[in-house]
DNA sequence: AGAGAAGTGATAATCGATTATAAGTTATCC
DNA sequence: GGATAACTTATAATCGATTATCACTTCTCT
């Protein structure tokens, strides 16, 4: 068995440091110095995602995003100026009160849009 | 100015009747019987836009649903077995718990995920 | 009825996202 | 150091969703 390549490691430490999943042209754009492909990205997260180190989110009208596996629950924010997504630690109660009856409920999600710290106007 | 067509017609009554948005490839299937071409539904889905009287709802992982405009808030479901999606009535408060300092709230989503009524084993 | 505008269905074209291919590179193992 | 397996880049191919084109039909108005 190899180590992972310089490139999968670069990948994997972006996701690691971001503030949120990233997807795989977010990936690309902050690896442009390294002068990684796209392929190289796109094989690099789909291993991941066997491997159980990476989990993909999908967030509305966006390609896959992908983060690092075993995180504790949390939510996305989307940026509607930048387009990142952020993660949102904590949750919120009461989500059975609007879950019609004979219904099942496995999962959920929990999008809030509006602009982050960075895109906010200055308070 | 003319009036609607028949095919519009039914495309709007489908949107209508349904229990949650719809794609325009569901809108196609529902439409079969009448022969309406998948164009003509993705025609009929833009102009219904365009005039306000449609809105669009994007759900992860699935193209762009419509629905008629102006319906009070509310949130969808996801059927993970017949892959519908479903109005949910209500909402939850307390979503500004989890949002970040600085950030700025315009909107949000909050997505249910498990087994409608119909996909839900007999209770 | 006949002209013209608007709509339709089939299908080709396009688009962004993703995957496959081919030729070259790097690491590992003997 | 050389065989070889795994990996890389660039790019072509593919895929599903959406849009454009074209020949034809339907509606509206006179």
């Amino acid at each position: 068995m190899r180590e992972r390549s310089k490139q999968a490691q670069a990948i994997r430490k972006l996701l690691e440091e971001a503030a949120g999943p990233m997807s795989a042209n977010e990936l690309w754009s902050a690896s442009q110095e390294n002068g990684i492909g796209i392929a190289t990205i796109y094989r690099a997260l789909k291993r991941g995602v066997e491997a159980g180190e990476l989990c993909e989110a999908n967030l509305p009208g966006s390609p896959t995003r992908y983060e690092p596996a075993g995180r504790t629950h949390h939510h996305h924010f989307l940026c509607s100026e930048c387009h990142r997504a952020i993660d949102l630690h904590g949750c919120v109660p009461g989500l059975e009160a609007i879950l019609p009856p004979q219904f099942t409920l496995t999962d959920h999600e929990i999008l809030l849009f509006g602009l982050c710290a960075d895109c906010s106007p200055a308070s």
